[in-house]
DNA sequence: ACCATTAAGTTAATGGTGTTAACATCGATT
DNA sequence: AATCGATGTTAACACCATTAACTTAATGGT
């Protein structure tokens, strides 16, 4: 229904199937998630015949992956321009975080996709680029956390980014839960609610470190990685 | 597989193929991942026709969500077993935020499951026994949250035990993307990371009771507070 | 002791799904 | 102009959730 019956209306070739099939399936994974999506049912609201999206996909899995990358670039894109004129390093950590969490308000499902579903930790033929996508995608917040960060050696910084993404990650998430979250709020509202978490994300940087230093005994008493 | 060999190996009644199928279901979505759990697979690996698992759970979504709500009952039974010994309120925190991590560690599928699948939030029939005791685990983590706060007011508490929940949360999650962590790591131990965390839940309350008085300078800059 | 009721299994069928093989069409390259 | 590869189609296959209709066995009232 995008651009397809503008031609002859009855175009043996689509001409753009792939582009249409990731927006198709983007707009609806928002309206049912993307648990539900069907393939056929893809297609035939593109007035494709059922196996036409494997000329373009392997997989659903694929189809899925491919989106969830798209999703990442854009989260990045987001980010960038909003810290764009942020003058200094607090004020890009929380124009940053404050993309983060629109995005995940603006789009839950591919948000969810992205950081909750199996595509990136089960199944074999793993999606290699959505893999650099999404490190990329880390790599990038970790440089902010750092310009955040008092002490810049990398324990900090990594320890300080972890934690700062937990947060908003984790406030991200819950925001979905629907009929969760009026129960959570009280007479809170959401924005004020942000605005707490976001405060606390400003923080956390000292307190990490101060954390850091204060639990460790030993130089390194324990190697192991639970 | 559980005790019906015992009995005549033949019986035609299972005689409790609905725990049966709980505990079978549990064992294989840590094993595969829940999206991928099959009814009829599950049937067959307990010798059970296919059409048996309707005589106990209506769909599939309810065998899931029976798993899920048994999945808060147990959080809520092992949070609560770590706190009891706590001498004061910080230790109870910090016990409880540890029991929830080391739940989600030892059964994330479980986890994923119970807090990021579309059981609570998506399609019609939600199985409200789930949501009710999804409701229940939340009202115990405030309760934890409130002891913790130096103000007690409705506003605060909420806002510290969204927050705190959150990072806890967040971090969760975030340490089940298997291929993503070590990159995340470095050189930081998990252990030690989550100590960090572990440190900002403690210290947040504060953070967050002064982010919300610092920010907020609208009409009714204060409702209920003295 | 009988029998009706019912919970808990069974088999067989329905309809939907991802996926693939074999064939068809068309735009582009030679 | 003939060909060839990318893209689409049709027709299958195998799997899966779910349900209808039937069977078995245990239970409880008389």
């Amino acid at each position: 229904m995008r651009r397809k019956t503008k031609r002859v209306a009855r175009a043996y070739h689509h001409g753009d199937l792939r582009d249409a099939l990731l927006s198709a399936a983007r707009d609806e994974i928002e309206r049912s998630g993307y648990e539900s999506l069907s393939m056929r049912d893809l297609a035939a609201s593109l007035g494709v015949s059922e196996a036409a999206p494997y000329r373009h996909f392997t997989d659903r899995r694929s189809l899925l992956a491919a989106l969830a990358a798209q999703g990442f670039r854009e989260l990045e894109a987001a980010a960038r321009r909003a810290m764009a004129k942020a003058p200094d390093p607090v004020a890009r950590m929380d124009q940053g975080a404050r993309a983060y969490l629109a995005f995940a308000t603006r789009s839950p499902e591919l948000f969810r996709l992205m950081f909750v579903s199996d595509l990136l930790t089960r199944a074999a033929p793993r999606d290699s680029s959505l893999v650099s996508v999404a490190h990329q995608f880390h790599h990038q917040f970790e440089a902010v956390v750092s310009g955040l960060c008092s002490r810049k050696d990398e324990r900090s910084v990594k320890a300080a980014a972890l934690t700062i993404w937990s947060l908003l990650h984790g406030f991200a998430l819950l925001r979905m839960g629907h009929r969760l979250i009026p129960f959570m709020l009280g007479p809170l509202s959401g924005a004020d609610l942000a605005e707490a978490v976001l405060s606390v994300a400003s923080d956390s940087p000292n307190s990490i470190g101060r954390g850091l230093d204060h639990r460790r005994r030993g130089p390194r008493a324990r190697k192991k990685q639970p």
